[in-house]
DNA sequence: GATGAATGAGATTTCATTCAT
DNA sequence: AATGAATGAAATCTCATTCAT
């Protein structure tokens, strides 16, 4: 079998397992029985559990960094609102569409080891650090009031999207189409934030 | 050793190794080492590993729980924000003062078994509603904005409070006066959907 | 409390923790909780598990010797049919009015460790002695048939008995009076082996 | 190696420890150390210690039922003391062959567990049914004596067997011909039990 | 490349026995 | 004498990983 198709379906096997048992409850025979392959084959293409968990880890946390877009303040683009808006869309969307991967991350985000736990703590840093990015340049701007203090408030909007997301994830609830949820979020949080 | 003082070590010295070594790498050996007594002993005490970290959670949940009031809009009674104010502000205050159990807490909410799956989500659950109950009120009394969709808000509240509260407890920031943060919390969310 | 009582309440319930869960899966716990007495105390009175439980076997070995009488011809003195009617029926009517210690003694008679094993070795050898040289001198005497084999009759003997009395100990039948249990018996058995 | 052999030697080696050290005593570890496997390897083939144990009696009750025939008084056949003979003759010859297994068999043959120990009481259950059940056929016949009772007699022929047959297998004596021992046996039993 | 039998480190757990009180 | 908390040796079992075929 082409090498290629054969880890792509050792990592969508490993999705599925990691998903229904959990990281520590899933062994390596579950993922290979999973898969269809002899517990050896894993090894040909992972080198080792902890490396296919890692790498789903991965191709989650690379889409979600690569969607999001630095806010653009100069003259013809789209006002700013609607450029936070799309970058939130499209963070949902990918993690709305991948909810196996979705509660994995959320659910095993950490205590494997130093290395992983800091990859994970690293991911949540950099979503954090460009909310106060975005929020240190709004309050410069006028754009945002100025005395709230955006450590805080990037930890409060960073908190609250994993906590909707997640809750949409698991449960399915509140089943709000995708568009409004995005827009309520942002009504949320902005309406606290904005100059009046 | 007088029993009730032997199993108060035993959970003190698990309470170490969780925070330490993360639930999964931790071993009964560890915490029997830690807490200076014989591997056998630990079986006098606890039914094992789950035992005891179960028993560390329950302690935590019940004192969270414990803590929160019910907002009472009875005339006489404090302006309903103190009041909430105060629930945020004694939620905080436990969970600062016990960094460990709240990042074991936080870090393995999940996976271990379906009993205790289950507790930790109803945990959650029970806060989250708690909270939905309270704007629905708001909102009925015409407190709060009408239009917002009270589900997306609790999710969003209890979200930022657990994202600001592991911060401060892992990392020790944002270094602010529990004061000045509950008040910096209170506004944020109010702000966004108090009545104008 | 009196030693001699304490020391008969011990062996009254490891008897019956004995007979109940069988000596391998009785602990000392179960054995200390049925008398009613800590653990510690247990090993005032005895060197441990396997001793309380020699006691037991001996108690009931050595009156099972002790009713045993050699059958004796000279004249004046019963017949000897009858001496050995009496000689089984002593024996079987204190194992059955032990039950629990017939129990233990069959069930677990082998494989705790190299003394005990010796030791009911040695009583089944005694008594199988004691029916040849029975045997022997009944075909000397021409009482009994000159042509069978001692060695394996004796044996016979000792494991029908040995069947029987275990049957009855434990499922309670076949559901015979006592006299004509052994009646039967020794009809069977003698009626092989008399001379015609 | 080929799973089978390596199955076939687990099975041997745990024999020939059970038959040195008896059921208890034997560890996992001494059957691994004896098959020349790692500890692991155990239990790829056997769920336990319990689990080859089983297999082990399992192997020797199925080898022994399978070698009873019913005793057929149709014209035509052996003489029914010739088919009774046959029988045990099997029956010995399995036991006799298998040393080992035929010590096991009988020094541990209960205080495991429930299922194991209702496995061996239905086991000599049916032996013994099959043989009150051809007692009472031959009293029917009038081939048998009629007076005396056919379950006792049931339980002194099986009880008689399994004394004999341990002896020889456990000490090597009475050293007597397979051939003449089973004469022996039935001379003695029948000539109780046979119609004059 | 693929296989799956074998490995063995390491974790859990029990319980007979000791000993300070 | 009595207690029962503490011990720790020893046994069981799992599973990620290796490697000969």
């Amino acid at each position: 079998m082409d090498p290629g198709a054969r880890k792509e379906g050792i990592l969508k096997a490993a999705s599925r397992v990691f998903a229904t048992k959990g990281y520590h409850k899933a062994s390596v025979s579950d993922i290979t029985t999973e898969a269809g392959i002899a517990r050896g084959t894993f090894y040909l293409y992972f080198k080792g559990k902890r490396d296919v968990f890692s790498e789903l880890v991965d191709m989650l946390t690379i889409r979600l960094e690569a969607c999001l877009r630095r806010v653009d303040l100069s003259p013809g683009k789209p006002p700013w609102e609607d450029q936070i808006r799309a970058n939130v869309s499209r963070l949902a969307s990918i993690l709305l569409s991948e909810r196996e991967l979705t509660l994995i991350l959320y659910n095993h985000y950490m205590g494997l080891d130093e290395e992983y736990d800091t990859k994970i703590r690293e991911f949540y840093a950099r979503i954090t650090n460009a909310a106060l990015g975005a929020l240190r340049l709004g309050q410069q701007m006028r754009l945002l009031r100025p005395e709230f203090n955006p450590h805080l408030a990037a930890l409060h909007m960073v908190g609250s999207v994993k906590e909707v997301i997640y809750h949409i994830a698991a449960y399915g609830e509140p089943d709000i189409p995708a568009e409004e949820l995005v827009r309520e979020m942002l009504e949320y949080h902005l309406a606290g934030i904005k100059t009046k």
